[in-house]
DNA sequence: CAAAAACCAGACCAACTGGTCAGGTTCTTG
DNA sequence: CAAGAACCTGACCAGTTGGTCTGGTTTTTG
């Protein structure tokens, strides 16, 4: 309806609109899909149950919606590197990055994880074709900084799961962490867990831990 | 009833029981708690529903049932290690130890796995304290080796964190893993990835992979 | 061999849930 | 300021689902 660009704007049906993605991701994060209900996220979006199938025409609508939303948080400077880069400086930048989205949108992290844990039923074959493109792409910048020299040999595919587990983890995992922890990690555990990360992961890989991640 | 030992006879409950928890194994690793329909369940063990609810008194009770179940896998040689074993030796069992329930359970682990994302509401406080006082130990033994010198300084949360994130991920994501390889994973890529890891984390906190590990 | 225990299953139901509808009110715009 | 667009919402409904009930049949056991 509007001129095509800038749906930020701050009409009501704007504000609503993102006060019930937030709503959402919040409910499908514990509940997953199917144990989401859509009164709870109209409850906690303090609308009635209406007017959140009126903004989105569905539940299946709604959901996508939110995946679409989150699928943008997927992108990184790695995405970018190529083989005249450094690879320890590009995968600490990406460690961390990982690591960063853990802290601040575990719940988006969660979806994500729900989503790929159910065999990705609703992420379009479109997503899942770049993301095969994705890691093609990455697993080759990796073998020729190994051509180079620049990286000791190891199994790119491997190396990659292992950045994606483990920081991944620290997002999916939180109640757990919470719970063994005693108590849910601050900024700064966080800190110290993305330096320890970098360090296991490098080091691992055979690459020394650049100064600023120490 | 019967005398308190051996539940493995073959009554023709007990086999049913059997069916019925596979059944579900499958059904709630694929569809979450409440995306599993109990009459699915009854499909896939090819009996009537009411039949299923006159084994395990509900659904909830068939979760509790397999979720006990499952957590009986979770145990492993690492539990009993001290300061006297080898860090090196002990990590790298452990790893592989993990990576094979990966590969043989990954049902089990994805509904572990779903049960944790979710907060752990179904999982006792008598397993979350055997959890955290089991977590508690084992820092305690990796703590013991770094004053012995046989392990260099790391944050033992972190390590073990590592551990457990990137081999359970084998099996958590497998759709993943198998969407971005193009297939299945088969057991001789299962022994590359364990290679590939346990290399991965021994070298990344500087120990020296054992030879069978290699 | 009888009776009790274990097992089997069709019919049924109450509760819940995503979604529709119709009849509003408020906001925007020419 | 009129008219259309956007927004709001209570009432309602049809499909689904966990679970019960009742009346069996088969197996075990004293």
């Amino acid at each position: 309806m509007s001129d095509s660009l800038s749906k930020k704007d701050d009409s009501i049906g704007a504000i609503n609109r993102t006060n019930i993605l937030a709503a959402a991701e919040k409910e499908f994060a514990i509940h997953g899909f199917k144990g989401t209900r859509v009164q709870r996220i109209a409850d906690r979006a303090e609308l009635p149950k209406t007017n959140v199938l009126y903004y989105f025409k569905s539940k299946d609508g709604l959901y996508l919606a939110l995946l679409q939303e989150i699928l943008s948080l997927w992108n990184s400077s790695f995405d970018n590197a190529n083989a005249q880069d450094d690879p320890a400086e590009v995968l600490a930048t990406y460690i961390a990055d990982k690591m960063e989205i853990s802290r601040l949108r575990p719940d988006a992290s969660k979806i994500f994880a729900l989503e790929i844990i159910n065999g990705a039923p609703n992420l379009s074959s479109f997503f899942k074709d770049q993301h095969s493109s994705w890691m093609n792409s990455r697993v080759s910048v990796l073998r020729q900084w190994m051509e180079l020299g620049k990286l000791p040999e190891i199994d790119p595919h491997y190396l990659l799961f292992n950045i994606w587990a483990s920081s991944q983890h620290y997002a999916d995992f939180s109640a757990q962490i919470t719970e063994l922890k005693g108590r849910a990690m601050d900024q700064i555990e966080f800190s110290n867990a993305t330096k320890s990360l970098v360090k296991l992961i490098l080091q691992g890989c055979g690459l020394t831990v650049p100064p600023r991640f120490q």
